[in-house]
DNA sequence: TTGTAAGCGTTATCAG
DNA sequence: CTGATAACGCTTACAA
């Protein structure tokens, strides 16, 4: 049946006797500080390119307990924002030598599932994109041991045994409030996604909290259960129909792009509107689409690579940290606002 | 330094104390139709379950040659379908008992470092649905005995090792043609996708083909480097600046939805045109933007559970082709053509 | 700097 | 149906 095992299974050994070494020899010329000299490095390599050996990670992962390997574990694939973060993820943890399991989370209950999937590959750290890790769920998976490290990726997170990596909700949010209020809108409107019970509500919480602060009213929000652009359109269609004008809003801040392109979708080919002389928009994570010419999204774009980055230094271990990491991103100006 | 190694690292023999049998007994309970008593497998699981155990499949992998473990190396991640394309895929994949190993093509020239990376996890099988896998670096991963099984996802390939899972595109653009001819179009331009080497020019060539056949006439043809809505906004501008009215094309036919979004931006918002009116447009994908109000594109569905479920039985051996496998999709006529 | 022994947690295979 | 032996290919000590 299995024809396999024919070349290619070149193993350290096989090296070892052609190099004219021992098999930790071998071993060593592959790890970047390793005590072997020079000559020794040079020809053992010189006998693995020839054979055409690769070390075999699942061999060295089993006898290292490390085995360089996360888990992405992501659950909302309508949002177009996560092609890019998975994109960005996987090219800087790649180019660092680590590898990315892939784990769709196929439902809500699936976080422990998904959890233990990855554990099963003896990944090194699990990271989540999505947005229906709520606490009671971290907690579990921790209280599993499921995993060794737990990293939210470009979402807060208050599970002390966990470290996100995110922009600063609060400071991006105050910052799009202050715009939208310097532009003079005056009938807020705060288009939100799914509410779980983690923290991630930071960004509405900070839109609401400065208008108040500065206008003394508090805006109008509504929620759809997840960042879809089409669940946004129908949202806005339920929320705004049969709407005098002096009620309608003239500012539909988004929680993100994935949302205020519905919205914009619905403003313009359902109550024929314009952007944003008639309504403004804004969004959030700069996705590709925003700065199409249809949309021309002002929006708040996050610094994905340098958050992979600090990443890769956590896996690393190289920074000891338990704190949240927190990263200031900056405002994009287009035309919907 | 480490103090993992707490809890959690339970194996098979702990489990087989607790239950009072043998490892190999434990190991039977987990496999599906392994030649054991319901009585031990109970015994068994429960044990298992009281212990919190899940079986190391690294170790698994190691010992036995298969890993249960497919890679998935992308490289155009500016595709929106390949989002799509990565849910169903991981979707079917873990309902099916594999995982995904994601890979990141970082560029032109990454292919062998992919593989490589791929192999060195030892995956059962690499899926390849990115767009710079022409034949020669099909031909040069297969030579080093890279990995086992090549699949190309969602598109053609001639390479006689390989086994693609695609939609007959051949049919899929004559019905396209047909329909466009259908609604008496009479200057078309065809928007191609980055011209590899590989047979993936199909779509293209099954277009002029049938246009030819029926129309006596070459239709024009545009190519861009890669599938970007970007890309192609700006190469509709490039190409048909400065036309004549009697020169501009009444059809834009696109290799994909990724290029029908760019052109249609650039129809409307550079050359201010109306679609279908002045000039229609057609896709192809069904990428989820092409639903929305904006776009509404005519285009085609491939059936990617299918697809995908296929590619499934082919993991598992169940079905010992060579051939490639060729799926039919169905035309998704809306408002762009 | 280099070699050696003892595992890592499974599975294939064969004996009972 | 169940148990036992010998790998799988590497790493972590530690000794030479």
């Amino acid at each position: 049946m299995s024809d396999r095992k024919d070349a290619n299974e070149v193993t350290a050994d096989d090296v070892a006797q052609a190099a004219g070494v021992s098999r930790w020899t071998v071993n060593r010329a592959f790890k970047p500080n390793a005590s072997i000299s020079a000559k020794s490095r040079q020809t053992v390599m010189e006998a693995a390119e020839k054979l055409g050996y690769a070390p075999n990670l699942l061999a060295a992962s089993l006898a290292s307990d490390r085995s360089n390997l996360v888990a992405l574990l992501v659950d909302d694939f309508s949002n177009p924002h996560k092609l890019v973060m998975m994109e960005r993820l996987t090219r800087v943890l790649r180019k660092n030598g680590w590898d990315t399991l892939l784990v769709n989370m196929l439902d809500k209950d699936d976080a422990p599932g998904a959890l233990l999937s990855a554990s099963q590959r003896r990944v090194d750290a699990a990271i989540l994109i999505g947005v229906q890790f709520d606490d009671d769920v971290l907690s579990a998976a921790l209280g599993a041991r499921r995993v060794k490290k737990l990293i939210i990726f470009a979402r807060n997170s208050e599970n002390p045994d966990t470290i996100s990596i995110s922009v600063d909700d609060h400071a991006a949010m105050t910052e799009i409030a202050d715009y939208v209020m310097g532009r003079d809108y005056q009938r807020p409107f705060f288009l939100a996604g799914p509410q779980t019970k983690s923290a991630h509500l930071t960004r509405q919480e900070a839109f609401v909290a400065r208008w108040q602060e500065h206008r003394g009213m508090t805006p109008e929000v509504a929620d759809v259960p997840s960042y879809d652009p089409g669940m946004a359109y129908s949202a806005i269609i339920d929320r705004l129909s049969e709407r005098q004008p002096d009620a309608f809003p003239d500012v539909i801040v988004c929680e993100n792009d994935a949302l205020a392109i519905g919205a914009m979708d619905a403003l313009r080919h359902h109550f024929n509107l314009r952007i944003p002389e008639d309504v403004a928009v804004t969004g959030f994570d700069d996705v590709p689409a925003a700065a199409n010419p249809n949309y021309r999204i002002t929006t708040y774009r996050q610094p994905i690579t340098r958050m992979a980055e600090r990443l890769v230094t956590l896996l690393s271990g190289e920074l000891e940290q338990t704190e949240n990491q927190q990263f200031l991103g900056q405002m994009v100006i287009r035309n919907s606002a």
